[in-house]
DNA sequence: GTGAAAGCGCTAACAG
DNA sequence: CTGTTAGCGCTTTCAC
């Protein structure tokens, strides 16, 4: 079955490609097409089930109407939620996505920006970057080509992005810690630790503790790689719930964090709450059902992704100038529940 | 800053595009082009940052080295799963996906496929699919073009695909309710019912039922709509709870369900699995840590996204006949945890 | 109001 | 061994 062209479509109804290619790219009123040739050919598009070439009208245009998304595991539930939303507003404005794991690999992330851009013809770029500086960034912003920073950012460089407030919601939640009672305050955060988000949220455990007067204590911070993250949490935990002085709350940087560190805590046979609290930044569904329920920094995950498209259609169509940026910061609130509750 | 193309490389050269061409798509050998010429080439080549263009190259070719993937919600963990194992193998092996969500809308699904394969030309498809019938499939079918189902299929409709054994594994998990104690068992599936995976998970807890000698009761099988879960569980379990002779365990068709289920069994101010127990199709990793955690039917997931895209590839590349069709029935087990244990 | 023709970047006959 | 040429399906001047 062959594919139907816009040729097909021409001879068959003895009129020329222009005039096909102009009634279906809506420009028939402007170039003063009669209303009957323009019903003609529309009724024959779709009888005859056309539909254009995305190919060969990109390598006309120059236009791919595509989007890439890069984030680090779209199986995570919180860029699969993000990637969703892309989705939906992406295909509302006509354009379509591709979506790419990098897994934090730096070196991976690169190949796919590379591959996306040249190799795709992706229009712009949306991604949750894992490179430890901005350097792909600044050459890309020096091209003048079109990309928004989600969920993460570089200090000191200018640039489109969709972030939330880490800091101040860090701080909130680890304030909650200290006025429920907690003095002894542990964090786990991931390594590398380049990435802001996560920077950011033990920058604002610092806050916190200083706030309040406490006084920050490097034991009680940890550091687990991306892709070790049960065995080194048990190994924390361990560690801090063992000995004369145990830890008595955590606050962890990511959802994978809360789901080890409770494996952790019951099989050193331990409760939460009773004997250690737990809190997580980025919540997700189950933490209500959990046991204990989970107490959680909530993120507006669609509204990052939302917000992003709409802030890379805008440049695409030139709504916003390419030259200026801007920056999307969203807040994000503890959602308190039986892990924080004595 | 301009893209680099084919003749960009040539010109700089001195030679010619063909030349260029070839030594690219490794035919260098096949045409005897000197060594040196291709190492001139191909150090120039990553010199200038080269890469094709692939609009221009599918145009020629007709090929996009792009595959479809059509699912009811990517945010959804168990497709978010899938989808990533199959990213994973088809990049590399040089294919790119386009991930779309159908939301369960027949109509939008049959959108999606004709977008993707006329306007994007796919060159596969893998769809999790949600028509009634496999009218669309069949059409496909006609023309050759090359798709996989997942998850779901049509019953009598000889095609390719990849799903895991629902029926078996059902009657296992029903069973297990039986063989520890329960007798009235009840039952929640989604509408619409004529999607393979749901239809056979009701058929699995019938067979269950009759292999045990108990009656099966229509009031103890309830459906409820994709798009209304929590409100008409929370309906269900009141009734099915309330009354003389209430619902000893529930077996639920899928993990949204089941959190549906934990949350109204909670607000009824009921325990599971005191006064309820529950077993869910579909296992999510925080179930172990759920209060209680959940017994649960665990699907090999990315195994479902592997093979079918092994499948996908072998037919593309002609390493399967594109006539024949083969069929991957994964098994898939029960894991008991505390929700069924008295 | 409509059509002819050029060309986007690439590959594949074919020629030499 | 290497180059010339045509053309994939579309949009866009430019001409009538």
């Amino acid at each position: 079955m062959k594919k139907v062209t816009l040729e097909d479509i021409a001879k068959s109804l003895g009129v020329s490609k222009t005039l096909v290619s102009l009634i279906i790219n809506n420009k028939a009123r402007e170039h003063g097409i009669s209303p009957d040739t323009v019903e003609r050919v529309q009724k024959r598009v779709k009888e005859m089930n056309y539909m254009p070439n995305q190919a060969a009208r990109g390598l006309r245009t120059g236009k791919s109407n595509l989007i890439g998304l890069i984030v680090a595991d779209i199986s995570n539930p919180f860029y699969a939620k993000i990637s969703r939303a892309i989705e939906d507003l992406a295909w509302k404005n006509d354009y379509h996505i591709m979506v790419c794991s990098s897994d934090e690999d730096p070196e991976k992330e690169l190949q796919l920006i590379r591959i996306l851009k040249e190799k795709q013809q992706v229009e712009g770029l949306i991604v949750s970057p894992t490179q430890a500086n901005n350097e792909v960034f600044r050459d890309l912003k020096k091209e003048n080509f079109p990309f928004v920073l989600i969920d993460r950012y570089y200090p000191k460089f200018d640039t489109n992005l969709v972030v939330v407030d880490n800091l101040r919601s860090s701080t909130e939640a680890v304030k909650h810690l200290i006025d429920t009672g907690s003095k002894r305050i542990g964090m786990i955060s991931l390594s590398p630790s380049h990435i802001s988000s996560l920077s950011e949220r033990v920058e604002g455990y610092k806050n916190a503790l200083r706030d309040a007067g406490l006084k920050f204590d490097a034991a009680l911070l940890e550091e687990v790689p991306f892709h070790d993250i049960r065995q080194s949490v048990r190994e924390v935990m361990k560690k801090w719930l063992s000995g004369s002085s145990p830890v008595e709350a955590v606050f962890v940087a990511n959802n994978h964090l809360a789901v080890a560190c409770m494996e952790a805590v019951r099989d050193l046979g331990k409760k939460i709450p009773d004997d250690v609290r737990l809190i997580s930044y980025d919540d997700v569904d189950l933490f209500r059902f959990s046991n204990p329920p989970v107490t959680a920094v909530s993120q507006p995950i669609e509204e990052i992704g939302t917000k992003s498209v709409e802030l890379l259609l805008d440049i695409l169509s030139n709504k916003i100038d390419r030259h200026s940026t801007r920056q999307v910061i969203l807040p994000a609130h503890t959602i308190v529940r039986a892990s924080t509750t004595k």
